[in-house]
DNA sequence: CAGTGGTCTAGACCACTGA
DNA sequence: CAGTGGTCTAGACCACTGA
């Protein structure tokens, strides 16, 4: 049962998890203790003290000093959301990508009363709207929104051809983010920009990044029903 | 600026996480070796090797032998996403909520192709297709497929006005969860459920959770554009 | 009070890999 | 080849908390 490659305390972790997994060991189930353990191991209590911290971290056991471990009772769900770089998730599936600017300006505030909200109140704002291409079709219109005072440096490229979302990934740390996904009517405007019906089904994501105290971004993106989805997991061995 | 209650290893990791979150140290710059930190805190190596072993975990550092430790380049980034009851969830937004069943009944297979291939192949399913309502508005319509092998109970639940994922969240524990997220225009039987034109632009939930190797359920909700909306956060605030 | 987990030490051997 | 990280040992002291 030992993969090998693994380490002493990779196996350990393993071996717990699969009895946790299998349902061999139930929610609310003391597991043995990190003494016992080391004497069924035969190691250091370190080494037992790494695989359960692993599987507490994960949120698989749960550890209370003199009482013992405890298998975890599932708890409020909160899955993960994987937010990879537009184009590289598109090159991913096999798709050419591409990202064609509509217009760029400068204003005071966003234009955008939702936006010019998110972002609060900035020196000046730095506004790119686009257009996101699969294999030549258009798949999502985009607005961002920049604030110049925390990312001075985005003044000097160009973002012609490239979307402004892969620079700040690249090149602006930022601390919190917010993305909201909602579902809506195409408007008038991305509707023009993408080629389709006013009111086409589309997939709203709006996200905000902020550093500290100070917005960094703030953008909207519109993808046609269909042409993208976001996928959200639970769970060990379907990661990645 | 060392907190009080933080332990050395938890010291060591946010004065280098400060570092790297504050723009201190930037992505691919290389940060000083275990052993020099050792000499700079005083320390052990393991207690150095746990701080950084952390932020590897998070994905703050990368880690390479002989060539050191090196603040990661921000690639695919990970937000948490919390999947709350949806009955609390309205409730918490002060509305009223309800449901209401409209067809159940059990089938060898799922009558819904993309449902049935998403369960695999199990013996005999329960389907349950109902509405959710918010303040007496229709906002949702749910088609829900459950392997009955893997949860018998089941059978004996009364779904009239209650939904099925609020008995399942309590009763039945899920090992690994996969939530996708589109956008869609509602179909016939969906549009004609929630009163509204085919067409109607749509969140679509679509969620399965399975044990081991065994389906548990999988679930499509299909949400009208404006009334719900996912949120998922990356920050400061993320423990929980 | 005593068992448990949380942390830490001061070493050790090793695999890896870039200079 | 030599520096680095990965792992492990055999101890230690402590805080916490349930019996």
């Amino acid at each position: 049962m030992k993969p090998r490659g693994l380490s002493l305390y990779e196996t350990i972790r393993a071996e717990i998890e699969g009895r946790i997994l299998s349902g061999a060991l139930k929610p609310g189930e003391k597991i043995p203790s990190e003494l016992e353990l080391m004497a069924h191991y035969g190691c250091a209590r370190m080494t037992v003290s790494k695989a359960l911290s692993a599987l507490n971290t994960a949120g698989l056991l749960e550890r209370r000093k003199r009482a013992g471990s405890f298998v975890a009772r599932p708890r409020a769900v909160s899955m993960v959301l994987d937010v990879p770089d537009l184009g590289l998730e598109i090159a991913a599936r096999g798709q050419s990508y591409a990202y064609r600017r509509i217009a760029q300006s400068i204003m005071a505030r966003a234009d955008d009363a939702h936006a010019a909200q998110q972002m609060g109140d900035v020196g000046s704002v730095l506004t790119i709207e686009g257009v996101h291409y699969a294999d030549g079709q258009a798949i999502a219109h985009e607005a961002r929104y920049v604030n110049l005072a925390a990312v001075p440096d985005i003044a000097s490229q160009d973002f012609t051809d490239t979307a402004p979302g892969s620079w700040l990934i690249k090149h602006i740390p930022w601390t919190e983010a917010e993305t909201r996904i909602t579902a809506a009517a195409a408007p008038r405007a991305a509707a023009q920009a993408l080629g389709v019906a006013r009111g086409a089904p589309c997939l709203v994501i709006e996200r905000r990044t902020w550093r500290g105290n100070d917005s960094v971004t703030f953008v909207r993106q519109m993808f046609l029903a269909g042409t993208y989805e976001l996928i959200a997991r639970f769970g060990s061995a379907r990661a990645g």
